[in-house]
DNA sequence: TCTGGGGTCCTAGGACCC
DNA sequence: TCTGGGGTCCTAGGACCC
């Protein structure tokens, strides 16, 4: 048996653990920008706000019925999925985290315990323990054990836990639950499978394994399987090493000059070098790409990207800035308005793996030298301290009116409440 | 006026090897 | 006249996830 635990509606829920008079009221978080809703509460789904759908489109709503709104607090949330975590661990021998609000925990030799109350008792003592409530679904797969925890959101009565195994039960749940609601069923396949009369996960389940080999590849046999309960997608309770790391934003207006869009992927770059020496790791190349605003139609589309490979593999800020800036000199339009740009750093690789270069050995060790003391200047004083100077003395350009502050990571933030 | 930011895996076809 | 039969690696594009 297989366990996924998934917080209900994080961001929203991080926001009112500081905020309890928001329980019951419709709130929404907003993506970077506040460009659009990417966490709604109940309350706010209720009104009919999509996932994704534009603050601009939705301001009506938001007005009429008093949507308390946040911009994003990903360092909050952060900080909430890592004790969220510690409560998981204390209920499994091993844990997989598949996102910041979501693990699967491996029942694997637990079968004689009571899970059912078992699910129940990690979503309450989650609740109390951290402030989050938390949906368990418990099954033979992790497709279904998904399915499970989404029923736990939509039947209070579960209290939180949902053990779904006898294949009768399986069966009732599978023919009322919507194919496109099935994990791995996505955008493109499920008008597909509806044009053949194929609605629930139970038709799906219908099908033959040919055709579903022959129109879905091996994905979607692997997804055919698991709903027949056989375990097909690896529990992988060691966390893969990264591949890529990318930095990207979108602007909150478009940038026309050259010298601005450098120093603003100067900044992705330097983000990149710095995350990579976080996780002890080196990359061997650089993709940078550039994007104008895809829904201005009335304006001259473009989109470009490079990747600039390294001799020698590298998290030095230095190296990594100076990649995007001739890069960006490079890939420049004038009379283009750049919305969107971004780094993704790839041929990842751990610094303890990789061999020292043979010749420019010296260089090599002055830039590791030059970096560790630059992370430990900014580790101590702040963050930023020292930057690179193609950075400029900017920051990225953004937008974020709704910003709850960071209550748990920066202690001066806190707003002193008098009792 | 205003539209997020990350990731992963699979497949087919081409280049290349012996 | 007759023109093999295996492999691997890389890449781009597509699909999916939160």
């Amino acid at each position: 048996m297989f366990a996924l635990a998934d917080c209900n509606n994080f961001f929203v829920s991080c926001e009112r653990v500081f905020r309890p008079e928001l329980e019951g009221r419709p709130v929404i978080v907003l993506s970077r920008n506040d460009g659009c809703a990417i966490a709604r509460s109940n309350e706010a789904k209720a009104l009919g706000i999509k996932m994704g759908d534009p603050l601009f489109k939705i301001q009506d709503i938001v007005r009429r019925h008093n949507v308390a709104l946040f911009s994003s607090n990903m360092s909050l949330y952060a900080d909430f999925s890592r004790r969220v975590r510690a409560v998981l661990r204390s209920y499994a021998p091993q844990i997989e985290v598949y996102s910041i609000d979501e693990a699967f925990l491996d029942l694997r030799g637990m079968e004689n315990l009571d899970l059912d109350a078992l699910g129940k008792e990690l979503s309450h003592k989650c609740r109390r323990l951290t402030g989050i409530p938390l949906s368990v679904g418990i099954a033979p797969t992790k497709t279904l054990a998904k399915i499970a925890s989404k029923l736990c959101k939509h039947y209070p009565k579960l209290r939180g836990g949902c053990f779904m195994h006898r294949p009768e039960d399986i069966e009732k749940v599978l023919r009322k639950t919507p194919i496109e609601d099935v994990w791995g069923i996505g955008r493109r396949t499920t008008p597909r499978l509806k044009a053949i009369g194929v609605t629930t996960a139970f038709d799906f389940r219908n099908l033959s394994q040919e055709w579903i080999y022959k129109h879905m590849g091996i994905t979607g046999l692997r997804t055919w399987r698991e709903l027949h309960g056989i375990a097909s997608i690896e529990f992988e309770h060691i966390a893969q090493p990264k591949q890529s790391i990318c930095n990207s934003r979108s602007f909150a207006t478009e940038i026309y000059d050259c010298k601005e869009l450098m120093e603003q992927v100067a900044i992705f770059a330097s983000m990149t070098a710095e995350k990579l020496r976080d996780e002890q790791l080196l990359c061997g190349e650089l993709t940078i790409f550039m994007a104008t605003n895809r829904f201005r139609h009335d304006e001259p589309q473009q989109y470009t990207n490079t990747v600039v490979p390294f001799a020698t593999p590298t998290n030095s800020s230095l190296h990594l800035t100076r990649a995007a800036r001739e890069t960006v000199a490079e890939l420049f339009t004038e009379g283009y308005g750049y919305k969107r740009a971004g780094v993704i750093a790839t041929q990842i690789t751990p610094m303890s793996a990789t061999p020292m270069p043979m010749f420019d050995a010296e260089s090599y060790g002055q830039h590791a030298r030059l970096m560790s003391a630059i992370d430990n200047i900014n580790r101590t004083l702040g963050h930023n301290t020292i930057v690179v100077a193609s950075q400029g003395m900017n920051r990225v350009k953004s937008h974020s009116e709704y910003r709850s502050p960071r209550y748990t990571t920066v202690w001066d933030e806190i707003p002193i409440v008098k009792i």
